[in-house]
DNA sequence: CTTGCCTCTGACATCCATGTGAGGTTTTAG
DNA sequence: CTAAAACCTCACATGGATGTCAGAGGCAAG
């Protein structure tokens, strides 16, 4: 498929597939007239980067990544897998500290309405 | 105390104290000289700051939750407990997606343990 | 062939929290 | 009193993913 096709597929834009490619994380074949040609699979992975962005993982970062991803078998994932535990890590902090403010959230909510309340009835009477 | 102290209280710059003061997120009394104020119980405030921050709230956003956070009780927060209810939801919904991420790392590092174990295997026959 | 849509490269624009530096005043320590 | 350290305002810089525009070429349908 094209480009604009995988864009809508993946649910991105032209613009950022194409930066993408220009961080080596996503490959393309190219047709005589150089336009970009992609195979199903990079649906697939395009989704998964953009979820890795999600997360908070630079460009950088992912490129770091992306040997664990592509040959979960070669040996030269050495450093990847480390980067790998390390972004793991960082992610379950940030998960415990959104979880932590979604908490604090809830709470003012609860404050907000139980005073909503008392406000209610006091005009009631 | 001075702004530095709170700064390092907070765990924050003293030039993002000031911007947060410049977008309306924290106030200070000045002293004469012009120097700005603040009392202990504002280094807690800007910790909550940070931590909307952290959760992808924008400055606008902030702002616009202070007046729950500051009146629990005024009746005026009425389309700050709305937008509060859509950043807790937005962040719960993300939550969850970064929660999908961390597994999915997780299966791939499992998976790169996995190949290594049996590369070793293979060399050790 | 022409019209319309897609793609190409390259470059500049944007957002937004924060960094940084200049030039000047205030506070504090010795 | 003096020097160092902290503070003030103003303003420009930064990073990183993405938007946007210009100018040119590619490709399918009528």
């Amino acid at each position: 498929m094209r480009i604009g096709e995988l864009a809508a597929r993946a649910g991105v834009s032209v613009r950022s597939l194409r930066y993408y490619e220009e961080q080596g994380l996503l490959t393309s074949t190219r047709s005589a007239s150089g336009q970009r040609h992609y195979t199903d699979d990079e649906v697939e992975r395009v989704t998964f980067i953009q979820r890795l962005y999600a997360a908070g993982l630079s460009s950088r970062t992912i490129y770091e990544l992306l040997p664990c991803v592509d040959a979960p078998s070669e040996e030269n994932s050495d450093a990847a897998l480390e980067r790998m535990a390390q972004e793991h890590d960082r992610l379950s902090r940030h998960i415990d500290e959104l979880i932590h403010t979604r908490d604090a959230l809830e709470g003012l909510m609860a404050t907000n309405r139980a005073h909503r309340e008392t406000l209610r009835a006091t005009a009631a009477c």
